[in-house]
DNA sequence: TGCCAGGCCGGGT
DNA sequence: ACCCGGCATGGC
């Protein structure tokens, strides 16, 4: 068995650098992490782009906009309705600091994430995919491809929760922003071209040889 | 055509 | 403390 920081070190010989998290500023990235929740980035990308176009991607410009009228603008990234409300509801968090993400990340991150958390909508993968790819603080994002590779992979169980993964990087890794945004971008570049949830297939997959049972560990 | 995508919430056991 | 249905659009 190699370590998480060998299988790192492979990852990114063989993929090199991702240039995560897609996005020209940490607020247009907030925004995309609430509209991506369960949802296909090439989705988020028409709905990144009506705003961008409207001249909405500011805090305070689309704090403004009304929340039916933001469904409509997001509509392709679907769920608008539930989304319109969890972006508000972000909004209203970014406004009590006036707009300023820069003075919402002077916050301490632990202290941070709790209130986010708090939100309603923004559940433990929004909150981290924020802290790290928006903020750049050090915290670990675990997403489902990351559940995926992972377990097919016999390195956790199938029943291993959120807290349960992120703890298993974060307590083997050193505490590194920069290390932690390219692992989770290299781990879902894997899942997404070698960890189908359905028809699972690990030919040619790079990680392949580190299967400690030589296949694939099938769900219960 | 059906299944899936970079979740989260609320109601029911 | 889990388990499940609902939420919606676009690609393959």
């Amino acid at each position: 068995m190699s370590s998480l920081i060998q299988t790192y070190e492979r990852l990114l010989a063989a993929f090199g650098p991702q240039h995560w998290w897609p996005g020209d500023s940490p607020f247009e990235i907030m925004v995309g992490a609430v509209l991506v929740q369960n949802t296909a980035w090439k989705n988020v990308e028409r709905a990144i782009a009506n705003l961008r176009d409207a001249g909405l991607m500011s805090p305070h410009a689309l704090y403004a906009v009304p929340t039916d009228e933001l469904a409509e603008l997001i509509r392709p990234a679907g769920y608008l309705q539930v989304k319109a409300r969890r972006l508000r509801s972000l909004l209203k968090f970014v406004d009590e600091y006036d707009g300023s993400l820069d003075a919402l990340f002077q916050t301490d991150a632990a202290t941070l994430r709790e209130r986010l958390l708090s939100i309603h909508g923004i559940g433990p993968e929004t909150a981290d995919a924020i802290l790290l790819y928006a903020g750049g603080l050090p915290t670990f994002v675990v997403d489902t491809y990351t559940h995926r590779v992972l377990a097919r992979h016999g390195w956790i169980g199938y029943e291993a929760g959120y807290d349960e993964i992120k703890d298993h990087f974060e307590s083997s890794l050193p505490q590194d922003a920069k290390l932690y945004n390219e692992y989770h971008a290299l781990l879902v570049r894997v899942g997404k071209e070698y960890c189908h949830k359905t028809a699972p297939t690990c030919e040619s997959c790079p990680l392949a040889d580190l299967l400690p049972s030589g296949g694939i560990v099938e769900p219960m």
